[in-house]
RNA sequence: CUCCUUAUCGCUUAACUGGAUAAAGCAGUCCCCUCCUAAGGGAUAGCUCAUGGUUCGAGUCCAUGUGGGGAGACCA
């Protein structure tokens, strides 16, 4: 819709146009404040160019009007090309809001130590980068959706210490003392019980078996963390593991060539000469490589593999990581602005009001899968979602258990389940609804239409500022509109009831499209729950 | 100490990336049950951290200050 009118006024003007949705729906469906930035050039006033180019527009079907008001240009499209939009989109509902892209995207998120199960803490970058994803997709972006396992290095030998201990002192009855770094949670005992029925006993005495057992651990929690994510609606498309990059470290070093030297018996990478603050070790004097070499190794694979584009979502706290990675790439011989960092901001708790600390290591984690359990997966993933990603984010855990009734995701569900009751209470044929024209409409609805079919803009600007949150407002705001609509037209057993039956399919379809992209499923009837 | 990042109604967040009268949801006060649910609709009150700068125009850009958060590992 709005690359129509862009480009209209492209051919227009012989220039690219801002094109905006003004604040007061009166002015009309789109404006732009061109006249403004071409006044310097053509010394009139705003006011007079507008009016010129408002007059030169004459007859055009897209437009019932362009109006010059105040230096601003506006817009307002008219029924027939409004109409007809929304009967397409209601003839190819899964076509609605695609695009197609040619381009290859490699998107890497969450990439959790696979030590315990995903915490709260996780779950922010889980729904940011699954949400970024389905938009991708729909846009029609070649998109891989990849898993980083850290699978190697001292926090999976931990993980062996740590299931050891755990069995001995709650399997085997023993006295243990515990030291500083040894992890704790329930997901020990699954994991004791599952290492006791494959190995017997006395694995779990047996020092020398500690990496043993760890190997086979960090699979099983990479399954715990599978199946969390898998309960939120999160998929991935490949994993690749830590642990099978370091026997490419060799050829990967040579690769980089001057990028890396050896100094005090070990290896360093020159990252101060492309913006670090120093350089970096990348192997140990006793030979073993740094976590950092891994990512190197890394990189040089998903280059290697050949996307046009790269995006990493990490924790905030990896930011000071990013000029030593993109230093690599650049020492590959890669273009390192094919790499996207996004970071996802800390989320901090706060419980009763109290700043709530959580640790892997002290047990008193939030997990993911209790929240979902608690409030359910549609309603971590709109609060999440909602929310811009690169602000930290506060909340307090009993304010988000109460996230019931006040939870705007209810407020959209219950918009699209109203549409679906009064679709099956019609009193008009299917056959009579969608032969219907979209015409003489009246303000409110004709404002409601336009509102349900801005959707593929805003799928395009969610994704390419890379600013999901602007699809959850969009569907709040959406929503609004229908329950104000709802309240103030009858529309079962009127004349119009055909034609409003239609406009409300046309909204149905924007909130089902909207909602799915955010993982979330329509529903077509709401439960209350009268449970306490 | 250095470098990032952030600051918007009482609280949690928006604002089309420099545009028109700064917008929602909770919480407050008041009103309304109408096709399938009041999980809804209305009314009312309230906000751009401070100072300066850039220009037709600033919540948005720049500078300084102040308050949060993060980084400154041969941990991952």
């Amino acid at each position: 819709m709005k690359q129509r009118v862009s480009a209209l006024l492209r051919e227009k003007l012989g220039r690219e146009v801002v094109l905006e949705k003004p604040r007061d729906r009166s002015f009309g469906h789109f404006a732009t404040p061109i006249a403004f930035s071409l006044a310097k050039e053509l010394r009139k006033s705003p006011m007079v160019i507008a009016e010129d180019i408002a007059s030169s527009f004459g007859e055009v079907s897209e437009f019932s009007s362009v109006e010059a008001v105040k230096g601003y240009l506006n817009f307002r499209l008219s029924e027939s090309f409004l109409a007809e939009y929304a009967s397409w989109a209601l003839d190819n509902p899964t076509e609605f809001a695609t695009q197609q892209k040619n381009q290859k995207i490699l998107l890497e998120f969450v990439s959790a130590n696979p030590t315990g199960p995903l915490h709260i803490g996780h779950a922010r970058g889980a729904v940011y980068g699954d949400t970024l994803y389905r938009l991708a997709k729909h846009l029609g972006y070649d998109i891989t959706a990849e898993y980083y396992v850290n699978d190697a290095g001292n926090q999976i030998d931990l993980l062996g210490l740590s299931i050891q201990l755990y069995a001995r002192e709650h399997l085997l009855g023993e006295r243990v003392e515990y030291p500083e770094s040894y992890y704790r949670g329930e997901y020990l005992q699954g994991l004791a019980e599952g290492a006791k029925e494959k190995f017997g006993e006395a694995i779990f005495s047996d020092e020398s078996r500690q990496k043993e057992l760890a190997m086979w651990a960090k699979d099983a929690v990479m399954e715990i963390i599978i199946k969390d994510l898998a309960d939120t609606n999160i998929f991935f498309d490949t994993f690749v593991n830590e642990s099978g990059l370091y026997s490419d470290w060799d050829r990967v070093m040579k690769k980089m060539g001057d990028g890396v030297y050896e100094a005090e018996g070990k290896m360093w990478i020159r990252s101060e000469a492309k913006g670090d603050d120093h350089d970096r070790v990348v192997v140990r004097d006793d030979g073993r490589p740094t976590y950092l070499a891994g990512d190197i190794v890394y990189h040089n694979q998903k280059f290697e593999r050949g996307y046009d584009h790269y995006i990493n979502i990490w924790g905030a706290d990896h930011h000071g990581y990013i000029p030593r990675v993109k230093a690599a790439i650049e020492y590959l011989g890669y273009d390192s602005n094919k790499l996207e960092v996004l970071l996802s901001q800390m989320v901090s708790l706060l419980k009763d009001g109290e700043p709530y600390k959580m640790s892997k290591r002290a047990g008193n984690v939030i997990l993911m899968s209790d929240i979902v359990e608690e409030i359910g997966a549609d309603a971590l993933r709109f609060i999440f979602a909602s929310k811009k990603s690169d602000t930290a984010l506060e909340f307090d855990l009993a304010e988000f258990k109460k996230q019931d009734s006040s939870n705007p995701i209810f407020y959209i569900q219950y918009a699209h389940a109203r549409i679906q009751t009064l679709l099956s209470k019609a009193s008009v044929s299917k056959e009579d609804i969608s032969s219907a024209t979209l015409k003489n409409l009246g303000e409110a609805a004709d404002t409601l239409l336009f509102d349900a079919l801005l959707l593929p803009e805003v799928v395009e600007d969610a994704f390419s500022s890379r600013q999901v949150q602007k699809l959850p407002d969009y569907l709040k705001a959406l929503a609004a509109s229908l329950h104000k609509f709802y309240y103030d037209v009858r529309m079962i057993g009127t004349e119009d009831e055909a034609k409003l039956l239609k406009l409300l399919q046309v909204v149905a379809l924007s909130l089902k499209t909207g909602l799915s992209l955010m993982g979330i499923e329509a529903k077509d009837r709401m439960v209350k729950e009268t449970t306490e």
